[in-house]
DNA sequence: CCTACCGATCGGTAGG
DNA sequence: CCTACCGATCGGTAGG
């Protein structure tokens, strides 16, 4: 399927209202609606409901893998420290959820409602991408530069709060999304940093 | 609705598919076919889908807010430091979590399919949840014994960490309900905490 | 708790 | 992108 401005425009209001309503709680018809064409007509554009699920599903994937790529380059890759790389992670996480909170929301919460072998496949991405979490945290645990935490639940208890941003920010609000991105940086770094007397 | 042996089945299998598919996602059959019943026998328990959902999650709310007025109650009210006043209510938090995977799921993710009034009312009583959080970490900020974070920001992050538990947290796992209790409220101490230096 | 049934809506197709 | 339409399923009611 071809990326049109057509096509754009109905992830663009499908992301919106899977994130108001979920997956299920949205029609092929609201969809239509919010476009101002018939029901039917969406199927000019797209094969299925589940099809635009997927392309938004699995682009703001990329999204979150390229960022996580290009920050750890960006920060020297192994030859920094563990501080330096989880705040590049955190920083990059949080840049791309306030770059469109609609479709990371539906990253975040709609990808359960995939099809058995693209739910597979989006878990497993899932897993890597949460991996690189975990080795720095190992890593930082190691060298001393963090608190002897579990990995494995300090990684996921700072990447839910990292994706909780989509279940409550206002970009309009008080916090600006440059703010809200040093400060989730501040508080991720501190939840998994050593006392300063240990180091 | 009296509270009986068959209405709290109904809500057990209700929140358990609510928590997989989501509200929109499960029918009215769904929840039946849980229980060896015809969709339409539903009915002889509940008045409506929606009544059970309500159910649930006002249930829900109540277990935090008497869990947290305890846990505050327990250490000794604003008698005691805004640090173990923030252990008492995460660790309160967590435990309520852990004790009812479904049912936590269902009040985090599913709130928002409840009919408007029971929306704005439920918003209304999670904001004064989460206000306690606020006080707390001001306090925290104020005294010099936190690091100097935005208390509403600090409190969503830390929130939305512990809510996020529904989503990852297997209990027959490596980590035990209690050594999780354990490991998220150091890491929700330490992300608000001032730096060893600092006091 | 059952059978039988209701109108509304669902995702999707045919044919232009 | 439209009209017309499909079978399936939805939440819920009637009457036992």
């Amino acid at each position: 399927m071809v990326e049109t401005t057509r096509r754009r425009e109905i992830e663009d209001a499908a992301s919106s209202l899977f994130r108001e309503h979920g997956y299920s709680g949205t029609s092929v018809r609201d969809i239509a609606r919010a476009l101002d064409i018939q029901g039917a007509s969406l199927y000019a554009h797209v094969t299925s409901k589940q099809d635009v699920l997927w392309s938004i599903v699995d682009k703001a994937a990329d999204r979150f893998e390229a960022a996580a790529d290009a920050a750890l380059l960006g920060v020297g890759g192994s030859r920094s420290g563990p501080g330096s790389r989880m705040d590049a992670l955190v920083r990059a996480h949080v840049r791309v959820v306030v770059d469109d909170l609609e479709r990371a929301s539906v990253f975040v919460h709609d990808w359960r409602s995939l099809s058995v072998g693209r739910r597979v496949e989006m878990l497993a991405r899932r897993d890597a991408y949460e991996a690189r979490f975990r080795a720095i945290i190992a890593d930082g645990v190691a060298t001393g530069a963090f608190a002897p935490v579990d990995p494995v639940v300090a990684a996921s208890y700072v990447l839910t709060a990292l994706n909780g941003i989509v279940a409550w920010y206002r970009p309009d609000g008080r916090v600006s999304p440059a703010t809200l991105v040093e400060i989730y940086t501040d508080l991720s770094r501190r939840a998994v940093r050593a006392r300063a007397t240990e180091h």
